[in-house]
DNA sequence: TTTTTCAGACTACTTCAGTAGTCACTGTTC
DNA sequence: GAACAGTGACTACTGAAGTAGTCTGAAAAA
C-alpha cells in the first residue's frame, strides 16, 4: 500500500477532514477555521499538514507561489481502513460489541436505521443464495 | 465518572484484555502470556499494569505478598465507551460509515447477522409506536 | 545467617502527536 | 532598492505510551 492512513491523530485527522471539505485549500485558509474553531496558532496548522503530507495523506501542488492541498484517498477509503483496524485491534476482529453500542444507545437517524435495514436485506439475500460465503474480498 | 477508559494506547488494552480473560492474575502471569505472544520484558507489562491501575482500568490486592490484578469495569463497559469514542472523534458521530463497512465487508457470523436483524427489528417497533424518538439514555 | 530469587517501585529512553516559535525566502509596495 | 507581509522550513518543547533496565525489600533456600 501506498498511503497509509493509520498512525493518525485526532488533530491530524481533523485537519484532513476540514480538507476533504473543500480540497485544494491552503495551509493559511484551513489555518483560519482552527484558529477559530479551536484557537490554535497558525504555524501549528502548518505542521500538522506537513506531516500529513510526509505520511502520504495530502498531497500538494504550488499555485502562485503558494501551496494547495489535496487528500491522496477518499474520505471513505481512508473511514474504511480506520474502522477496518478498529475493528481488528480494538473488537478482536468481531463487529458484535458495536452491533451491541447500536441496539443501546439508539443513536440512529432514519436514514441510518434504512442502512441497516438494507444491511440486513442484502445480508439475507446472500443466505438465501448459498447459506452464506464468508470470503473476504482480498480488501484493496 | 470514576474510571475513565479513554486514552488507552495499543498496549494498555491488550493487557486489560488478557485481565478480562483471566481476572485476578499476577503480573507474572500476564508477562509469560506476553513474552510469548510478543517477546515483552516482564517489566514493560509491569509497568502497563502499573499504568493500568494508575488509570482506574486495574484494581489490585496483595494475596500472598504478590499483587493480583481485577479489571474495574467490565469489557462490555469500555468497549462500549471506546466505541462511542470512536464515532464521535473519528466518524463524527454518524455509525453509517461502519455500517457501510459492515455491509462490504459481510464480516459477520451468523450470530451477529441475527443480532443486526434483531436490531433493525427493535428499531421498526419502536418506530412503529412512536414515529421515533431518539432519546439517548443518559449512558453511564 | 548468608545467599539467591522473586516482585514491585522507580527511572529512563524512544517515538509520536500536539503545539508553536523563529528564520529565511519571495514578492509587493513605496 | 529597502521595508514589509505572507508562506514554508526547521527546530523545539511537552505529554503519552511502548519498552525495558536497575534497585530494593521480602521471602525462600542453602
Amino acid at each position: 500500500m501506498a498511503a497509509k492512513p493509520q498512525g493518525l491523530g485526532e488533530l491530524e485527522l481533523e485537519v484532513l477532514k476540514a480538507v476533504w471539505e473543500a480540497p485544494g485549500r491552503t495551509v493559511q485558509e484551513v489555518a483560519e477555521e482552527f484558529a477559530e474553531r479551536r484557537g490554535l496558532a497558525r504555524t501549528t496548522v502548518l505542521t500538522v499538514m506537513q506531516r500529513l503530507h510526509v505520511k502520504d495523506c495530502l498531497k500538494r501542488r504550488k499555485v502562485k507561489g503558494v501551496y494547495r492541498f489535496w487528500p491522496t484517498q477518499t474520505r471513505g477509503k481512508v473511514l474504511k481502513g480506520l474502522i477496518r483496524d478498529f475493528v481488528e485491534t480494538v473488537l478482536d476482529g468481531s463487529p458484535a460489541p458495536f452491533l451491541a453500542y447500536l441496539a443501546n444507545t439508539k443513536a440512529l437517524t432514519d436514514e441510518q436505521a434504512r442502512q441497516l435495514r438494507d444491511l440486513v436485506r442484502n445480508l439475507e439475500r446472500q443466505e438465501e443464495g448459498k447459506g452464506h460465503d464468508l470470503g473476504n474480498s482480498g480488501s484493496e
